[in-house]
RNA sequence: GGGCCUGUAGCUCAAUUGGUUAGAGCAGAGCGCUCAUAACGCUUUGGUUGGGGGUUCAAGUCCCUCCGGGCCUACCA
């Protein structure tokens, strides 16, 4: 047995997440926590909301609520959702608890005490109006290089330039359309990543296992111009961490907040020491997943995520937990994702394009969702979600191959012998020629699952359910039985238990599903199939079971046709 | 502009890192079965691997070039 830390990117506070946010970090985490703890492993499975920085003020502006109240509102919605994914976190925090703000100041201390803040003073904009200075991207003006009028402070989206947003002619700010703007001098931190570039360097050689997409990204930052540039890690905001250094004031920062993507990673230590009080246990609980000196060297350390957050976890984060000087837990592997397209374009959250978790969970139970998007995961490049695929695969799937299965061998079964397992009977080569497949199939399934390849390991899970009918349509037990009813009931019997087995192997993909399935079983044992005889052994004759209702339902052509139009607009 | 990724059957994806005749699933066609959610099984049609050039005994894989798609480019998170 191995202990396992898990985190997937915690998603941003300002609104409900659509499919692509789940399967790029989510969804696979809990894939891979889910098939770990059945494994016998140790896991601590941990996520949060990310809920400081300006969109979120301006996200509870919106709602006509305090910051605080709106993000504990939102937390309580997002955290709602993931249940409703049954995604199994041991801890699904809160990036604005105490127990981070306390971490962050810390750090925050320690990085300081080791020379790597500086502090430096610039020249931001600043919109009366408003009332708060504004983020590059938040003042709008016309391009200076090609005229577009709509050219936001960090970028023309028109002609692509790279812009300061002095540069723009007549700014205003994109909140209120204010032209009320000063430029003002205010001082920040800096995270002098840059001093720890051949450090960052060095670590980022050593993970030659890593996903191209995730050691690139790293690379390019690290090698490209002048190499990795320091970060500003404070900003001028009311809503989040407060600047200390660890619990002493930090002169000249009074009323000044740390920057997310600072206080953000460090809620992934936070949010086990959450776990910890939650569950009324002491500092050591937590600290044997975090802390190399405090029992965390044997564990390893896994992180999910899109590749837009890639730069902070191979950078920025491990330069915090470097920079402090104390034995933190780095992170062992690294499984980032590419996008998740919608019909031809973007999932977009402002534009309400696609599929939000609240939507899909109220059309369709999680497990289509969840098997769908996690046997298309975009691991290999961006991948796109149409509502044909998403028919055909999940109908083919889910209820022609397993679904059916489970029905053709439950209802025989109760026609010919009864809801008890039949006794009777032998078995012969087809039998062993089965053991033999789903063994080798299994074999490649763990190998996948442990690898972290999703689309190859949905294959493999599939292709076990496909061997099960492969196996009926070739002993035939409904001929079988006319003749040597004996031979029927070993192969029903058989049959009864492999539905036990694909309830196992299929849990980390669709829970509910194997859920049901060990229920109508009336068994509990879950234990994984590492001998495939006798996992199949495992239900005796006599044993009790229920035909279960149909488990997966199929998508109509009309539904398809409905949810397509319904989605494709703007989100009411 | 720079960097990275990507282009393989109608669709979604593989191909043990340069090694036999490029494979699966879906869709299509044919046959079989009748236990089952009109479900299942078997067989089968589809490919000049985006175009062109090069290296090599050997290229989907490496190099050059052109074309297409995507991402990143540090103040969105």
């Amino acid at each position: 047995m191995s202990r396992y830390l898990i985190t997937s990117a915690i998603p941003y506070i300002n609104g409900i997440k659509h499919l692509g946010n789940l399967v790029g970090s989510q969804l696979p985490a809990d894939l891979y926590a889910r098939y770990l703890r059945q494994r016998g492993h140790e896991v601590m499975f941990l996520c949060a909301t990310d809920e400081h920085g300006t969109p979120a003020e301006l996200a509870a502006a919106k709602a006509q609520q305090p910051v605080a109240e709106y993000c504990a509102e939102m937390h309580k919605v997002q955290k709602g959702l993931s249940d409703g994914f049954r995604l199994s976190f041991d801890k699904f925090g809160r990036s604005s608890s105490p127990q981070n703000r306390e971490l962050t100041q810390h750090f925050a201390g320690r990085l300081y005490d080791a020379g790597l803040i500086e502090e430096v003073t610039e020249r931001q904009v600043y919109s009366q109006d408003d009332g708060r200075f504004l983020p590059d991207r938040y003042i709008e003006g016309t391009c200076p290089n090609c005229g577009y009028d709509k050219a936001r402070g960090d970028q023309c989206e028109n002609c692509t330039k790279q812009l300061d947003p002095t540069d723009l002619i007549d700014p205003k700010s994109a909140i209120s359309g204010s032209t009320e703007l000063e430029v003002r001098e205010t001082k920040h931190l800096y995270l002098r990543q840059s001093a720890m570039r051949d450090e960052l360097n060095a670590w980022i050689d050593e993970k030659a296992d890593w996903p191209v997409l995730t050691t690139s990204i790293a690379k390019k930052w690290l090698n490209d111009g002048d190499g990795l540039r320091d970060r500003g890690i404070t900003r001028d905001l009311d809503w989040g961490v407060p600047v200390k250094r660890g619990d002493a004031p930090w002169p000249g920062m009074e009323g000044k907040v740390f920057y997310v993507w600072f206080d953000a990673p460090i809620e992934y230590i936070a949010s086990a020491r959450e776990w910890a009080e939650e569950k009324g246990l002491d500092d050591a609980a937590w600290q044997r997943w975090w802390r190399t000196d405090k029992g965390a060297e044997d564990v390893r350390y896994v992180q999910f995520m899109g590749k837009d957050n890639v730069p902070f976890h191979t950078l920025s984060f491990p330069a915090t937990i470097m920079g402090s000087g104390e034995p933190w837990k780095l992170v062992d592997y690294i499984k980032s994702f590419n996008y998740l397209n919608y019909d031809g374009g973007q999932f977009s959250t402002s534009q309400g394009r696609g599929v939000f978790m609240d939507q899909a969970l109220s059309i369709l139970p999680a497990d289509y969702w969840r098997w769908w998007l996690l046997s298309h995961a975009p691991e290999s490049g961006d991948a796109e979600f149409t509502w044909e695929n998403f028919q055909q695969s999940v109908n083919k799937d889910l209820a022609d191959v397993l679904g059916n299965f489970v029905s053709r061998v439950t209802k025989f079964c109760r026609s010919k012998f009864g809801t008890e397992i039949p006794s009777g009977g032998s078995y012969g080569q087809a039998e062993t020629d089965l053991i033999e497949e789903l063994t080798r199939r299994v074999r490649a399934y763990e190998t996948h699952m442990d690898n972290i390849d999703i689309r190859k390991a949905a294959m493999e899970l599939r292709a076990t359910w496909v061997a099960g009918n492969e196996y009926l349509q070739s002993t035939a037990p409904w001929a079988a039985y006319k003749e040597d009813p004996d031979r029927a009931a070993a192969i029903v019997r058989l049959s009864l238990n492999l539905i036990r087995v694909y309830a196992v192997l299929s849990h980390p993909f669709i829970p509910d599903a194997a859920d049901q399935m060990l229920a109508a079983m009336h068994c509990a044992d879950d234990s994984w199939p590492d001998d495939i005889a006798a996992a199949l052994d495992v239900l005796p004759a006599g044993h009790a079971f229920d035909v279960p209702d149909v488990l997966f339902r199929k998508i109509t052509d009309d539904e398809r046709d409905d949810w397509q139009a319904r989605f494709s607009g703007v989100r009411d």
